[in-house]
DNA sequence: TATGAATGAGCTTTCATTCAT
DNA sequence: GATGAATGAAAGCTCATTCAT
């Protein structure tokens, strides 16, 4: 792990733990391991740290994603592993469950307010990707004739809902919860057997 | 409105627009048209006007959705209700959709780390109210059997899912397109009509 | 003294030392008696406390110059009341000799750099003083025809010059040599009496 | 040019402009074209780089002035020519200008505070250049009994008006009131004619 | 000899909180 | 109750200097 990676892994478990403005740099560089005027040989403030945190580590679950989709796999089995990929991702991983829950959100709206909404396309890539899925399903017949983009918009807000659960409750979220959770989403979108 | 609401109000304005940390108690109370130090007569610190703000912003609107509860309706209409006020409400009041988006993690995961999980109930209504309108649905035989817990997370989901979308495209969002989300939603629940 | 005129005279105190650069805001409030928060309540930020408490000095030095200009004095002894003002006020006030021989030229050229030239025109009241008690002697016929700008600024410089030379060696600077050069620069501008 | 001697010429293309405090080491690495570290390898510090910048340029200043004073010609004319190298010379080169107004009395300021005088001697070159001049001046009868240290202030004193006024207002000052300038200088000095 | 990545002391500035009035 | 002047801890950031290469 090189030092700019480093500084980045530092700053998330900070960020996510303490949200922007109360995560101190002193604490990141020590954390890190490294000078605090070293920060600026990488970054060009706080908030580029901030924001290429946050995007290395979309980045890097944003690649696991796309695997899955890459997959030779029917819609219904690439929807299960999508699930399986986001969910199981993300509540084995508290920091990535804490970024998801607050520091997004947090990151778009200063974004928005910069005007610098470039970055925000990594935060696309989920509605891309269950867009795709579901196009898929629906162009082999075994996915209903769904409306794709209202569709992939309750499946992302159902995984966020899913997340914000395990963050406060994370003893009582089980393999047959999870189960049952899947299922219901695959019956949103399967066409019904007779 | 008496000196605290008029604070609380003034609270709701910089904290839904700059979030915790980037709102000044300074500029809270001229805006509030109360002196400084009055702030500390009404709340303990800024944490706790943040909470109490946040609580009371929430209250206001938790009524508007007690009432579509008590309303002497069928399910599928209550929970089309529901979601009238839930998204119209929402998506006509941008303080109100940014308090949602960003401030309710952020606050949560605040009271979560205080261990003051108290007031944290108020998140959990909607919850409440879902899995009422879900069981009236069940009971009387509109809807299908669904698990209510999980279904409950689903809707919600969607709605903040919804929220995110306005807040970053409110010329693109239109009443055709909140028809067409609601139509879904209540296909999720809804028995098929033969 | 109020508390805005201490923090400048604390001000001046480390300018005229050090600098701007290498006088700190720390110092400067401790001197003053007042937090280091304070200062930020009368002035905007450094540079503000800077080019206040270098005009602050500079005007009452003024003051006393304009106080001379006003006497009613021929223009032989009036240019030596200013000169004595002049001089006797600086050398004895290595302050102001510091502040005179570093700052003015310092601030000047930040106010240069950043087009704020407003407050220069405090550094013509000189110019324009000279050149009033050179008309008056022009006008009475005690002095020559001389050309007024060219000669105020002689004068000026020769004030400069004397101030540099006290600062290094204020133990050789004595009344005989004052003398001296005040019947040498009267010798300019006086006519030459038959 | 060797390594130093690019050193300082980008020093003083910085100190002049930017003053000491706000200019970079690491700008004047680049600007001179060499790493950051080289610097330590000719100079002590920082301080020592300032110092042996300004006085290099000085000191080619100086041999402009002591060409002069080798030259065989009377008093009047080798004032005049002195005159010419002096103002002309910083007339046509701000970073010169600049120097003299401002570093040069920070840099006497600098050496004063900390006792290293020594290379003080270099300013006063010129005090003793014009002393050389007007003895030159007495002896031959050409200039009148004048108190010589005085006087070489003065004129010292009127060519820093005179940068002075370049710098802030350089597009007024014309070959014109220069030549009325150089007169009145002489006519300080030279016998009247009868 | 030459480098520039790394450092941390030291700086300015902000702002929640206090308290005399 | 109501105020806002005063505070100082805490933060982000800069840059002269060092040192392994």
């Amino acid at each position: 792990m090189n030092k700019k990676e480093k500084i980045m892994n530092a700053a998330i478990n900070f960020f996510s733990e303490n949200g922007f403005d109360k995560s101190a740099l002193d604490d990141i560089a020590k954390y890190a391991g490294v000078g605090k005027g070293t920060l600026y040989l990488y970054f060009k403030d706080k908030e580029d740290i901030y924001i290429k945190s946050i995007k290395y580590i979309f980045d890097k679950w944003i690649e696991k994603m796309d695997e899955v989709i890459k997959l030779d796999l029917n819609a219904s089995e690439k929807l299960e592993r999508y699930l399986d990929v986001n969910i199981k991702q993300i509540t084995s991983n508290m920091t990535l469950a804490k970024i998801l829950m607050r520091e997004i959100p947090n990151f778009l709206l200063k974004l928005h307010k910069s005007n610098k909404m470039g970055p925000m396309k990594i935060y696309k890539k989920r509605e891309k990707h269950l867009n795709m899925i579901i196009e898929q399903g629906i162009n082999s017949g075994e996915f209903k004739n769904v409306n794709k983009g209202i569709m992939a918009n309750i499946i992302i807000g159902s995984i966020n809902s899913y997340v914000m659960k395990y963050i406060f409750h994370s003893d009582k979220i089980c393999e047959k919860d999870f189960k049952e959770y899947k299922k219901i989403i695959l019956g949103l979108v399967k066409k019904e057997v007779k």
